[in-house]
RNA sequence: GCGGCUGUAGUGUAGCUGGUUAUCACUUGAGCUUGCCAAGCUCAGAACGCGGGUUCAAAUCCCGGCGGCCGCACCA
């Protein structure tokens, strides 16, 4: 579309969004969900939530939204999610780091905490208000920091992703899953990045809504149940290195465009959700990450990008972050985050190893037996064969043992598995960016007229209810059948005012799919108009069918099918 | 964060070389009318983003926040 405020204007008028805080003069980066946008937001979320926890059996888990700071000091977002500044001493003015070692390096901005500050010192760089003294560079976090507690309160901050809360239960999840892989959890909920300078609406927001997927992988097993019966499927994919290209999943995998199976598949559910949802299947593709633009996380990423007014769109990243995040907090935390893999029958591992003969070496080394007798078994059978004795290290003192103090014997071990960190697949969906989109592709005019031909499954409103004229009983009509689609749970929205041409309007404007109209021959016959949005059609049908029909109609079928009911 | 532009009813706008009750349209509500696609009539409701300054007088001029748009930067 040319112009979103057009667009961003009919939110605003139509109850989709507001600006938040507006009386106070707004607040950048923050956005309010009015009634109908709430109303769609919900309804992506739980398309999202069948196709992901019903339909894949992923866990839905609820955390919180505040984290400590031993979180993020394991995720690395303490570190890297953060850009350089130096503070002037005298007037207080802060600047961005590289922005001030403009011209002294090529590229200042790769410079690190440390060589920035070294070279704005060594070029005497001063502030540029009042050529006061600066500081060494500091960190500005893109986390919202917070306390927790009272008093010697700790460090808390505002989660920037929903996924460490994911990764930090793995243990439960996988317990929860009766330790089997692949595994995963998902999770609907807010984020927040205390953004430099957010714009263009709903796209860059500093406190979003996310849904993310963390499936947990055996890392040589990367494979889905459910890939086979999709690999046939298309996606439109730009590869780092190459030309756009529509290809399979099968064509992808085995020709190394896409890493693995596992990524494939919920790179194929993502497509599926967002063509299920009304993303527009012809301004949509999936670019792979360069590989200097991808996380520190990541070994593979590719984002499901939509074409806007705005440009190409990131509405979700598919990342395969190997075992980066597990690992990392298996290291920070020191809890076991392993996985373990029972072999199908118990291995049997035969192997050659030195056995040190106790009773000769206790009655030659008396105390130190049993240390030497330990550093003996490690040796490798080639070190000691065909040798008269054998010199180990004990604690600096060379001790020289002879052969007659061990042997050399073949044992058969039984091995049951293999313990090991899991590696993550990472579908990460950006909510407001996926319903701003929804509301782009949906946008038509015609002549001044606004329709937005949202699918069903994400209309606010699901059916328009009028009676042809507020009067000689078609509103009683009208409301018992208002009542009764609202007691079928179906969003329903009752107009009697006005011309019918006007109420049609204004359902149109908010993407209602359809609307019934009961008129003077419904007091005759039981039948009731329904109208189609996108194409004005209309059907008769009975009183009694307006329940079914309306939900044929929501889904997606023609109205004309309705007519042999 | 930097530079440019900008801010008037719910929406889009006129006024902005200072000076009547701030223009118009749509929207909204009430009434009349209306018998399937934003029809008409009457009435009503609704705005100068905020703070300071200049002036007898500020929507209008100046300054500073704040918000928006565009470009740069940023977007782990």
């Amino acid at each position: 579309m040319d112009d979103p405020q057009e667009l961003l204007s009919l939110c605003k008028r139509r109850g989709f969004l507001w600006p938040a805080y507006d009386i106070y003069g707004g607040a950048a980066g923050f956005f309010d969900y009015g009634p109908l946008g709430a109303a769609m937001k919900v309804n992506i979320e739980s398309h999202w939530r069948r196709l992901h926890v019903l339909e894949e059996g992923l866990q839905e888990l609820v955390c919180p939204v505040i984290a400590p700071e031993s979180v993020f000091e394991a995720s690395g977002h303490l570190d890297t999610f953060a850009d350089l500044y130096v503070e002037c001493t005298g007037c207080g003015e802060t600047y961005r780091a590289d922005h001030l070692a403009e011209g002294l390096h090529d590229n200042p901005a790769a410079l690190k905490e440390k060589e920035l500050g070294d070279l704005l010192r060594e070029n005497d760089v001063s502030c540029p208000a009042c050529k006061g003294e600066l500081t060494a560079p500091k960190r500005f976090n893109l986390m919202f920091r917070t306390s927790v507690g009272a008093g010697s309160a700790k460090a808390g901050y505002l989660r920037p992703e929903t996924a460490q809360g994911m990764f930090v239960n793995f243990s439960q999840i996988y317990r929860f899953g009766r330790e089997r892989l692949p595994v995963g959890a998902v999770q609907i909920g807010r984020a927040f990045r205390n953004e430099i300078s957010p714009r263009q609406g709903l796209l860059r927001l500093r406190e979003f809504n996310q849904m993310e997927a963390e499936v947990f992988f055996h890392p040589e097993r990367k494979t889905w149940p459910r890939y086979g019966n999709v690999k046939a499927e298309v996606l439109s994919l730009v590869p780092s290195n190459g030309p756009p290209t529509d290809m399979s999943l099968l064509d992808a995998v085995s020709s190394g465009t896409i890493a693995n199976e596992a990524l494939a598949y919920f790179m194929w559910l993502t497509q599926r959700f967002a063509v299920d949802v009304g993303v527009d299947p012809d301004r949509m593709r999936f670019r792979q990450h360069e590989k200097d633009e991808m996380a520190h996380y990541a070994t593979d990423c590719w984002d499901l990008e939509a074409e806007t007014g705005y440009g190409w769109v990131e509405l979700v990243g598919v990342a395969d972050r190997g075992c980066y995040d597990v690992q990392a907090h298996l290291k920070h935390s020191g809890a076991d985050l392993t996985a373990f893999e029972r072999f199908d029958e118990p291995k049997e591992v035969t192997k050659e190893i030195v056995r040190p003969k106790y009773d000769v070496m206790g009655k030659l080394f008396r105390g130190d037996t049993k240390a030497i007798a330990g550093i003996v078994a490690q040796l490798p059978p080639d070190a000691v064969r065909d040798r008269d004795s054998v010199q180990v290290d004990m604690d600096g003192r060379k001790v020289e043992v002879p052969s007659t103090c061990y042997e050399l014997a073949v044992t058969t071990e039984k091995i049951s598995g293999d313990k090991f960190v899991p590696h993550v697949i990472e579908p990460s969906y950006g909510v407001d960016r996926m319903l701003y989109t929804l509301l782009e592709h949906a946008y038509r005019v015609r002549d001044d007229y606004v329709t937005l031909s949202l699918k069903g499954l994400v209309a606010p409103v699901k059916v328009g209810v009028f009676p042809l004229m507020a009067r000689d009983g078609l509103d009683d009509i009208a409301r018992r059948l208002y009542d009764s689609l609202v007691a079928e749970g179906m969003a329903a929205y009752y107009d009697d005012s006005g011309s019918i041409g006007r109420r049609y309007a204004r359902m149109d404007e908010v993407g209602t799919p359809c609307c019934v109209t009961v008129d003077y021959e419904t007091k005759e016959d039981g039948q009731v108009t329904i109208r189609d949005r996108d194409s004005a059609d209309q059907v008769r049908v009975k009183l009694d069918d307006v329940i079914c029909a309306v939900r044929n109609m929501i889904e997606g079928r023609s109205p004309q099918s309705l007519a042999s009911m």
